[in-house]
DNA sequence: TATAGCTTTGCAACCGGTTGCAAAAAGTTA
DNA sequence: TAACTTTTTGCAACCGGTTGCAAAGCTATA
């Protein structure tokens, strides 16, 4: 059905290496040989198969693209800037769902019989050792939105949770505040237990007080309100809640303005993400940003040297975070 | 480096048909003979190669997923369902983010080279000719939430965009709203023109008043904040306004907060999609739902039986809208 | 035990490309 | 023009699989 190669090199009249290296960068192919090539090509509507080629080339230009936050709101950011950046550089992003459903094991046996060259695991709450398998099993892999660590075992590309923490600390005693307090995601999450930890150390260096501590059960909107609605009802709440995301946050805001009570007059409220959403004039939320283009550039950057250079140490990159201010803290005094 | 059929074949000492056979579904292999080469594979950790396979089987099991709607939210529920509904089948979806830069056609060239089975063209705002280029050139295609038609050059799955301004109206009418106005997406957008027929047509039917009619710039947030910011300023409001879409209308709805007017009590307020952000409850939009799961899961039966079954005559299938009513706008008398 | 009938297995060709090698062609130099 | 380089080209083997066909191995029947 489809035209090969070996119907452009009859038609016009050559070998098949011929044709092959018309299409092949850098190959030895005389002017008129790839004019007479091309010309059958184009009349025969000829496009190269990319999977045969790959058998002997071993390089598919696929990436595997696996994530577990399909349904949190920073995914539109992700996904459209992922898909663009490895479509600019020529490779394709083949999509992996990691949902509770299927097994991690299973998306490597998966990713290997399509011969990815490389597996992008963007997620801050898929364990490591997901990532790991594809290392160990020699497929080019990095981890972004990862956490941090000085020996990493693969290469991870993410922002520094624990200064998150640290600006988030220093924010809120700039602005005064005296009963803070945290609002997590999943205990579990190691991302959320890195930004405690900076929040204390700074809050403890400053001679800050030390805050409440609870965990909402997801990084979800249901989950911030759901745990903001309790913390109202059961006890007295704090000044300001630093909590584990924005969509979290989102969710403890409307829990909060639903129980009678102003943000910020009356309780403050700060995020980390700065997704989409958190700009809209009718959330304007305070967050913590994470530079999502550079971290998905850098990511795409170091995918491609892999690709390219023999297998290095694994390294882990930390890009800064920066607030950004909008209406859900009091202001500076 | 990696594993192949031949390795196995000789550390199980058989040919490398009989490996091939264990690996396929129905081919002849004795009890004994599977047994010795599992064991080999098992042992050395073999995993087929999908990709040469396909070279003879023609089929990769690869489908594109193309799509330009990665900004909107909507995209969140869109894509978590097709990549599972996708997976659940044993399919993988390659990921195509057609934005401005890249050209519908190299996508199709794209697409072409890594053999895809079919293609699920995801979007309501690309040209019917993107679909059509893809069936043209003989692969399966399917365009979810396309734009419904009677004689539809590719199969289609969508909602039935004028019987969703015809709900609209009818609610409208309703709860006695009397100046009411039509706010769609980009004029160019079929949906846009469709739901304006639609609404249109019910309001004539019965014998409503003529509605003031704009377009925003896009389907965003801004674009519904900065067309609403514009009637408020330059216009006379109406009582309520039938916008183009969620992320539309809760940009509307924040302009329209911040020129002190309330919603629903001075401005009525309904959208389109129903999407996650819309059941926020700070945002609490009413709105027409579109059966998202039921369009993905039937998208996805098409083209896996266009897959199996020779081509088809194209059929457009229109799957039924509701109304989900939430806080936008005022009660029924 | 011979024979027919079914199942299992291996051979070899093929899928659509790439590539090392040597022969052929073209270009240089003397 | 001959000898020597360099470039271009085709052959054939290979990438990792599948599959039609015929031979080999079994089982069942007479």
């Amino acid at each position: 059905m489809a035209i090969t190669l070996n119907d452009v090199a009859q038609r016009a009249g050559v070998s098949r290496s011929a044709v092959s290296r018309t299409f092949t960068d850098g190959a030895s192919v005389s002017k008129v040989m790839r004019q007479k090539v091309e010309d059958a090509a184009i009349e025969l509507g000829y496009t190269p198969n990319f999977l045969a080629r790959s058998l002997t080339t071993r390089s598919t230009k696929l990436i595997g693209l696996v994530s577990d936050n399909f349904h949190n709101p920073i995914f539109l950011e992700v996904f459209d800037q992922f898909t663009r950046g490895l479509q600019d550089r020529g490779l394709r992003p083949l999509l992996v769902n990691l949902s509770e459903t299927y097994q991690a094991s299973s998306s490597l046996r998966m990713l290997q019989q399509y011969s990815v060259d490389g597996v992008i695991v963007a997620s801050s709450t898929l364990p490591p050792e997901v990532s790991e398998a594809f290392r160990s099993a020699g497929i080019p892999v990095v981890n972004s939105f990862g956490r941090f660590s000085l020996t990493p075992k693969v290469d991870v590309v993410g922002i520094d949770d624990e200064a998150c923490g640290q600006i988030a600390a220093e924010t809120l005693l700039a602005r005064g505040y005296k009963r803070l307090a945290f609002l997590g995601g999943p205990q579990a999450a190691t991302s959320t237990q890195s930004r405690l930890r900076g929040f204390l150390a700074e809050l403890q260096r400053a001679g800050g007080p030390a805050p409440d501590i609870t965990f909402a059960e997801a990084y979800s909107f249901e989950a911030g309100r759901a745990e903001m609605q309790r913390l109202l009802r059961e006890t007295t709440p704090a000044e300001v809640y630093f909590c584990g995301d924005d969509v979290l946050s989102i969710g403890a805001l409307s829990a909060i303005r639903d129980h009678g009570l102003r943000v910020p007059e009356d309780i403050g409220l700060i995020g980390v993400n700065d997704m989409q959403m958190s700009g809209w004039q009718n959330i304007n939320l305070t967050t913590i940003a994470q530079p999502f283009a550079e971290i998905i550039q850098t990511s795409i950057d170091v995918i491609v040297d892999m690709l390219q250079a023999p297998k290095q140490p694994p390294q882990a990159r930390r890009l800064p975070c920066r607030l950004v201010e909008r209406g859900t803290l009091r202001a500076l005094p």
